[in-house]
DNA sequence: AAGCTTATCAACCGCCTGATT
DNA sequence: GAATCAGGCGGTTGATAAGCT
């Protein structure tokens, strides 16, 4: 537990670093009250939001910018979602948690916080998983031993067990099912959609494509797995060995890269590449994940939240 | 009713990267 | 190229609400 400490003896020990920002003794820390938050409300919608360290003293706040922007992020935007995690989101969190950080997985479920995410896998998710005997941080069975036990008898037990252990289908085949009745992908572009409708296997045995397609899109850090998340927000890269390999070495297919993303296994085996340029791409504009969520079976929440025309719809609103 | 334990979540921290000067 | 700024990340804490004895 962190030893309670007086705002002072914070700012100090803080100013002797010289970090900057939060350094000014005489700031106001903790929670924000109801004449805080309109402040800073008032102030970001005159104003727009940036400059965050200048932006607490033009606002009349005696708050650091950082809590400044936390508190908005978090608390105040009006994009925010307040309430229940529906079970469209929690699943997509499960399944996004061995790929993405927080903010990544937050990015994908409209309204919600990094730190909403982490919290609620930090409160909820993790104990399901581990009263599943699945360990949250590998997914992997707490005790190998007892997979054959008997499932528990909850419902919503069963549903997350069997999430997280369901077999991932191709690409292609979840497209279909998505699209009812067109496979067209409404982010990646024409060629890449004929790609994937016409060469329904192609992809299987050509794992430099794939792996060439995922990484031209910013996804190289899926490939650098290291057992815990795959990447942050700026693509910072967490080599299992400290190096990137060549992009040209891998052999699996594509089918064996998603199981991966749930089998660990097969996602140790898989190999490591990196390319020069590669950059994160915004979440907004993911190609990958309308893939893997719609071979992860993630139909609703892609189709309801995330396709461009509920992205224009959410927009109007 | 009082005291204790547990759960929840807002807020903070240290660190990092990319952009700018 | 170095220094600084701005923004963002994941991990963690602590206040408090809720539940239990």
């Amino acid at each position: 537990m962190r030893k309670p400490t007086s705002s002072t003896a914070t700012a100090e020990a803080a100013a002797a670093k010289s970090t900057p920002c939060c350094v000014k003794v005489g700031l106001k820390r903790g929670p924000w009250t109801p004449e805080e938050d309109e402040l800073l409300a008032n102030y970001i919608k005159k104003e727009g939001e940036g400059r965050w360290r200048t932006l607490p003293k033009k606002a009349g706040l005696l708050r650091c910018g950082k809590s400044c922007r936390l508190r908005w992020m978090n608390y105040l935007r009006p994009s925010v979602k307040r309430g229940q995690i529906a079970p469209d989101e929690e699943d997509l969190i499960l399944r996004l948690h061995r790929l993405l950080g927080w903010s990544l997985i937050a990015g994908r479920i409209p309204g919600r916080t990094d730190n909403e995410i982490k919290n609620y896998w930090n409160t909820h998710l993790s104990k399901k998983l581990i009263s599943q005997g699945i360990d949250p941080r590998t997914h992997k069975p707490l005790n190998p031993q007892s997979s054959d036990q008997p499932k528990p008898s909850s419902s919503k037990a069963n549903h997350l067990q069997e999430s997280l252990k369901e077999p991932i289908k191709t690409a292609s085949s979840g497209l279909e099912e998505t699209t009812s009745g067109s496979t067209a992908h409404p982010i990646i572009s024409n060629k890449e959609n004929e790609y994937f409708q016409n060469n329904s296997n192609a992809h299987l045995d050509d794992q430099y494509h794939t792996d060439h397609f995922i990484a031209s899109r910013g996804y190289t850090s899926l490939l650098n797995y290291d057992g815990s998340f795959g990447m942050d927000l700026r693509g910072n890269q967490r080599l299992v060995n400290g190096e990137a390999e060549d992009i040209n070495s891998g052999t699996e297919d594509v089918l064996s890269f998603l199981n991966s993303l749930i089998n660990e296994e097969a996602f140790q085996q898989h190999q490591i590449f990196n390319e020069p340029n590669v950059n994160s791409a915004p979440a907004s504009s993911d190609p990958l994940f309308p893939i893997a969520a719609t071979a992860f079976g993630l139909t609703t929440v892609w189709e309801s939240t995330l396709t461009p025309s509920a992205l224009d719809q959410n927009e109007s609103k």
